[in-house]
DNA sequence: CGCGTCTACCGAATTGAACTCGGATGAACA
DNA sequence: TGTTCATCCGAGTTCAATTCGGTAGACGCG
């Protein structure tokens, strides 16, 4: 997706910064803050995830709400580097509950996996049966979350070079 | 927030596993799928927004198409613990618009931040320039981020044990 | 047990937004 | 300077969101 479309425009990029920061804005408001009428922005929303710019909408819940009492960041060092290795390993990780960031990376590690587990006895059991048995022999370190900020939007790069809108 | 309040019940969990999934459900899907009338529906999604358990809802946009071409994970040890430090540095990462999300975490790192950043020059700007100067003379290593994967659900583990919807 | 209270439910009615569509406008290009 | 085309607008229609009065179980207490 996203290919072969044409660049995303000052206005666009307005209704991004919005979207992400409240995905429930009306598309009457949201019309009203980047100067359009409603249907035009509507058209823009619709060609925006049309085109896989934006990808979905989802609610941040309050993990202590669903009973989440604990979070770690686990580093994984895989043994040897077989790209079948990490495929493998990676779509496991991915596709379990407790996962909710997975990150392949450069460096001294690589894997680094964030986990939203029930107890500390949840995480022992997914740190040792779960992971540990999957990540052929690397080395593995689990830290446990003290705080933790996620932010709602992303930079804009693109924004400032941005084509001026068309039309009339 | 979501101090003093009824715990949730079945329907609640419902709830919040499809607005994670996509927030952008129409209220009258969402009171189907969950098996409530509109206005029922309505009131619950008020009350768990009202209560703190719903934080907010987001778009999730692709970062390519804002600019951004490189992540990082940067993994930062602080020199001493003082907890005033911690909080000065804390701060001011989380206000920075490069930095998506924040831990501070047990181990041998203190905080572990993840980065988007325009290219390589912006990215040693970053840590050397904002956080290396501010990070007190710890240890610092930067890994770059192949592939990373964000699950939209968070694991609900609250919800087998949820009571059983009130009411008629 | 029987009564009162309370909470969550529903459904009808109203408001308002979402969405469609025909026509206009200005930019780009030849 | 004429043609093309994407984008815009606004009126009209559809349908969802929201309000509100009334009801039915659950619960606590006498």
């Amino acid at each position: 997706m996203n290919t072969e479309t044409r660049p995303l425009d000052r206005i666009d990029h307005e209704i991004l910064g919005a979207l992400q920061n409240n995905a429930r804005l009306s598309n009457k408001e949201l019309a009203a803050s980047v100067g359009l009428a409603p249907s035009s922005c509507l058209e823009r929303v619709k060609r925006l995830i049309q085109d896989g710019v934006i990808r979905g909408f989802h609610a941040d819940v309050d993990p202590a709400a669903l009973g989440v009492v604990l979070e770690a960041l686990v580093f994984v060092r895989l043994g040897r580097h077989q790209p079948e290795l990490l495929e493998g390993v990676w779509t496991q990780l991915a596709e379990r509950p407790e996962v909710r960031d997975l990150y392949y990376v450069a460096g001294s590690h690589d894997l680094v996996v964030h986990v939203a587990v029930r107890d500390v006895e949840h995480l022992r059991w997914l740190v040792t049966e779960q992971i540990s048995s999957r990540a052929e022999l690397g080395q593995l370190e689990t830290s446990l979350i003290f705080r933790h900020r996620r932010s709602a939007e992303l930079p804009d790069y693109a924004r400032e070079h941005a084509p001026q809108p068309r039309g009339r």
